[in-house]
DNA sequence: ATTAGGG
DNA sequence: CCCTAAT
């Protein structure tokens, strides 16, 4: 087997959360022009056809077209780029059956001189991102496989929240081998991905993929909610729950009745229980210059650990005899390999690791800190009860404990970076095995939710808090977190403002005595646990700015127009929808209404709420017109000369400042 | 798909 | 914030 290091051909390097997008209104257009179903299909066209060309063009360039290896720079237009990664498995189709798969395609500039392709190529650009896993249950061990596939455009239109772009991530595959930009296997490859879901049978097609458009987060003003691109890797966290959503309503024709739909899902879901998405935010990202993929299909990525906890790690090399602790700090830089090359001893230091998802449960009425407690117990059973640690090589896991480091080719070489770490629960903690028939996807996530909840259930595993870092030696990460990071974080995890506050209910538990750096848990419903995955959508107070907005655009559009209001107001708020606007309108009101005393939360400026009475007033009193004009009209069949609903949608009327 | 109103 | 009924 042969591992190819990776090769940066410049957009490698490119930073995709510094692309600035488009205008919204942009976005819009060209979107409206391709539905996301026609893109579905030109995606895997171009797929197809770029599969074709290439092998094209390996037939007739035998020989070695010069051009063949600079693809991308000497025909310009055309720069395709395929990654795979495999755990387990060489470069064979049957990689698609066994152990897991990865693959990710990205076409830059697809421009043909063949209409087809060009309009393919619109399509896949229109959608920044499109994501197809293909998922395969394995009966015996319920192993998922998964394929995925990205596609993404480049450059200009790269989602500036795509992190997958250019690269892929399972949670393992750092190391794992990887191919890129070789003509040969790329070529197989693509073919083979064509051939799994070849254009010819959607329906089919359908049934294994799972497909996904990420549409561009990034809002603009007002409410500039630079979002943060750490959700994304949440559990849909919420934002990717709503726009899968606004996604999942415009493919229902083409879903397979299997799919679960949102809908459906929230009906599920009662107001008993809030499913919190325990997940950890990826800081890996900012910390490892954004270079690392980001955690950002938790759901199919899931489907790799079956459900061991898959932690990071990350592996430093130092070069101390004395002892195999950690001390970071100093070997942050010192790559002094080559001194200590004389050394037969390896240093190992795990700069961070994370619980990819914890799910506890826990009734609505429980108190913060109970939920905090919750947690901490939830990670003390999962981790505390014994964890094993696994070792990959190169992606692969070293399995022979007897091998000496340096017959495993574990030495103080650069390969130390192929290196990682696993920490898996102990055998005493394995999930039982799960031989289901759900949908693979949700299968992990039960074992999961089975693992901890009967941890949970378990009244031994009380606040042992204390407990947890002494069993985890190895778990402690001494580092300062601050100074630990590197130059980098800034734009990935430093939300703006309104994002900051608004995903502050989001973030991540820190459990204190843990290394773990951040946590979020969520309380799930009882039918949740039965595999039907479905989220509250979180809360998220409006800001004054937004009450003001919103005061404002009712001021002047009038209540009962509320996706008017929306797109006046909102329009780039991807998280309000006019119902929420509507609510909030509503509460707006009653808290207009009640005395100071009664009022909670953050206040909301009396200036504020005054103009909120006087508009609702106005409103009320303008509704209460406009009926009696069209009683009047009914009766009488004649227009009345009191209705300004013309004037009204185009913003006419307004509030008149002192009415009332 | 929106709106209105109850929970 | 959710859900449902009614538009």
């Amino acid at each position: 087997m042969v591992f190819k290091k990776r090769l940066d051909y410049g957009f490698n390097a490119f930073n995709v959360h510094d692309v600035p997008r488009a205008p919204r209104s942009m976005r819009r257009r060209s979107q409206s022009k391709c539905t996301v179903e026609e893109s579905q299909f030109c995606a895997f066209e171009m797929l197809a056809s770029l599969a074709g060309k290439l092998l094209q063009e390996s037939e007739s360039s035998a020989s070695g077209n010069a051009s063949e290896g600079h693809e991308c720079d000497s025909i310009g237009k055309n720069c395709f780029k395929q990654e795979i990664q495999y755990e387990d498995k060489p470069l064979k189709p049957k990689c698609f059956e066994q152990g897991r798969c990865e693959a990710s395609v990205a076409a830059s500039e697809l421009t043909t001189e063949n209409g087809d392709d060009s309009k393919d190529f619109r399509c896949a650009k229109n959608n920044a991102i499109l994501e197809c896993t293909l998922t395969k249950t394995d009966p015996a061990c319920s192993e998922e496989i998964n394929g995925d596939l990205k596609y993404g455009s480049f450059p200009g239109n790269v989602d500036g929240h795509s992190p997958y772009f250019g690269e892929s991530y399972n949670g393992k595959t750092e190391n794992a081998f990887k191919q890129e930009r070789d003509p040969t296997g790329l070529e197989t490859q693509a073919l083979n991905i064509a051939n799994k879901g070849p254009p010819k049978d959607p329906v089919n097609f359908d049934r294994v993929v799972k497909l996904l458009s990420r549409r561009d987060p990034v809002p603009s003003v007002p409410f500039t909610r630079r979002r943060n691109d750490i959700k994304l890797g949440s559990r849909d966290d919420e934002e990717n729950f709503s726009r899968l959503k606004r996604l999942s309503k415009r493919f229902k024709a083409s879903r397979p009745p299997t799919h679960i739909g949102d809908r459906r899902i929230r009906k599920l879901l009662t107001s008993k229980y809030w499913k919190v998405a325990a997940k950890l935010k990826d800081f890996e990202h900012s910390r490892f210059g954004g270079k690392r993929p980001l955690y950002c299909k938790r759901k199919t990525y899931y489907n790799y650990h079956r459900c061991q906890y898959d932690m990071l790690y990350k592996q430093r090399k130092i070069f101390d005899r004395k002892s195999v602790t950690s001390s970071p700090e100093k070997d942050m830089n010192g790559d002094k390999c080559s001194t200590a090359a004389m050394s037969d001893r390896v240093k190992f230091s795990i700069k961070s690791f994370r619980i990819p998802e914890l799910y506890i449960e826990v009734p609505e009425t429980a108190t913060v800190g109970s939920l905090k407690r919750t947690v901490m117990e939830a990670v003390t059973a999962l981790i505390g009860g014994g964890i094993r640690v696994g070792l990959l090589l190169q992606g692969k896991k070293v399995r022979d404990d007897s091998r000496a480091l340096s017959q495993a080719g574990i030495s103080c070489d650069d390969n130390l970076d192929a290196l990682g770490f696993t920490l898996e629960p102990g055998p005493a903690k394995a999930p039982p095995t799960m031989c289901s028939e759900e949908p693979p996807l949700l299968l992990s996530y039960d074992a999961a939710l089975q693992n901890l909840t009967s941890s949970l259930a378990a009244p031994a595993v009380n606040t042992g808090i204390p407990n947890c870092t002494p069993n985890l030696p190895f778990l402690t990460n001494s580092e300062n977190p601050a100074t630990d990071h590197e130059p980098v974080s800034s734009k990935i995890d430093m939300p703006t403002d309104q994002s900051l506050l608004e995903s502050r209910a989001l973030v991540p538990v820190p459990v204190p005595a843990t290394n773990v750096e951040a946590l979020t848990a969520v309380a799930v419903n009882q039918k949740f646990q039965k595999s039907e995955l479905a989220q509250r959508r979180i809360w998220r107070p409006f800001s004054i700015s937004e009450v003001e907005a919103l005061v404002q655009a009712v001021e002047e559009i009038g209540t009962g127009r509320w996706r008017d209001i929306k797109l006046r107001a909102f329009e780039s708020a991807d998280h309000r929808t006019y119902v929420n606007l509507k609510d909030k309108w509503k509460t707006l009101v009653h808290t207009a209404k009640i005395s100071l005393q009664q009022r909670r939360g953050d206040p909301v400026p009396q200036e504020l709420l005054d103009r909120v009475l006087v508009a609702h007033a106005y409103w009320a009193q303008h509704q209460a017109k406009k009926q009696q004009s069209k009683l009047h009209h009914h009766r009488h069949g004649t227009p009345s000369i009191t209705d300004t609903t013309e004037a009204d949608r185009k913003g006419v009327a307004r509030v008149p400042i002192g009415t009332m």
